[in-house]
DNA sequence: AGGGGTCTGTGACTAGGTCACACTGAGATC
DNA sequence: GATCTCAGTGTGACCTAGTCACAGACCCCT
């Protein structure tokens, strides 16, 4: 009698082709998969790591939030990406240093922080996938914070409008949410593009910002 | 004939007793020690990383800096320590994105990148060595940055002299050292200074101060 | 039509960063 | 010993950002 595998296909979704049978057989035992509802709680501060996340469809926003309830965007997961914070905190054992919310409904696979180890002590291929994106992520995360630390909100929320907005110039965003994005309070936002749009370089309306003169916001970003 | 081994301790000084001869070869033909006198930039932004570095005796001082010439403390690297950002960017083949200085004279050991990626495939235990303390640095700067983004600056301060003093309460440190660690500017820290020296909670003397009331600073530090 | 929640606008105030410049003290040089 | 130099310090004026309080606008829902 056979034992169908529970996910034949795990080790090729995550593109690894040159497991050990028996690593293979761990993984595929080990891995599960789970689906969050937009708005969920992934992880907040203080809490031990369950296991070793890799997001498969929509996206992860992880932020860091003080007591007087400003927050700020360290990153987003996107699909194909696993979360630094999470792998640093497995292997740091540490607690988690921020919050992580799913921002769209996400589908996720989860492998428990033992099979990640075993895994990681012998497969190379799955060690590289592990650490991939390590060194440009916390380069991510250096320049963000280097930008909230030192620069004026004016060019970071230029940048953010540009960065964010469509072909057309529009973009979906209340000012809470770029307030939070970019680590301000929500009322210096109000102003900003209260003046932005008195210069006519774009248009507001609730929850919507359209772009109208990209080269002038160009030009504040660049600052 | 014999060949000596150049460095017959190496694996021994990084505590590795479990490594396979070849390894423990590799390692002692790789392995360079340099010293630094106090003051040199070790690496600076956008510099790509000549290998891995181990401090064994000294400190280093790993900052950010602004184009404004503000900068802030992220961390230091002490004896037995490697630097996080070093680690990162050999693995994530990204430049720097701060600056290390040496605080004092410093020696350190200097492993070629095509050594440690080799070593850490093979032994298990190098790699712990390397990835070691991953986890507790990136929760540090995490901590720093959120204390530099959203909270005041007194009680950081505070908190600061409380650390920094001797057990006289005496500490040696110029406004302008104060203000790079708390990647604040030299004016602010100076009214600060100045104010909790009105209130007799420390004197001030030029490149010196002395804690005269712990308790006071260490309200003040609770904020 | 009314009501509650979300989103936005704004004034008043405080903290912190910037700029400019003056002052002080300690070691170096004559 | 006088004075020169320079790192370190003190301070006012001004600007940007964050905080607090509150009002008004919009949206959906019944």
């Amino acid at each position: 009698m056979s034992i169908p595998a529970r996910h034949p296909d795990i080790a090729s979704r995550l593109g690894l082709s040159h497991l050990s049978p028996a690593s293979a057989d761990l993984l595929a035992r080990g891995a599960r998969e789970i689906v969050l509802p937009r708005g969920t709680t992934v992880f907040s501060p203080g809490q031990a790591c369950p296991g070793w996340i890799l997001v498969e469809t929509g996206s992860v926003r992880v932020m860091m939030t003080a007591d007087t309830g400003r927050e700020i965007l360290l990153y987003r997961v996107e699909p194909g990406e696993s979360c630094l914070l999470t792998t640093s905190c497995l292997f740091g054992e540490e607690p988690y240093a921020a919050t992580g919310q799913t921002e769209t409904d996400v589908t996720a696979l989860v492998l428990p922080a033992s099979t990640v180890f075993h895994l990681v002590e012998s497969e190379p291929e799955f060690r590289r996938l592990v650490f991939s994106g390590f060194g440009q992520r916390i380069g991510t995360i250096l320049k963000t914070m280097e930008d909230a630390i030192f620069h004026r909100i004016e060019p970071r929320l230029a940048r953010l409008l540009l960065a964010r907005a469509d072909a057309e110039g529009k973009l979906d965003a209340t000012q809470a949410d770029i307030a939070s994005d970019l680590g301000s309070a929500r009322e210096v936002i109000a102003r900003h593009l209260g003046r932005l749009a008195d210069e006519g370089i774009l248009a507001k309306d609730r929850g919507h910002i359209t772009i109208l003169d990209r080269a002038a916001l160009a030009r504040l970003a660049a600052e």
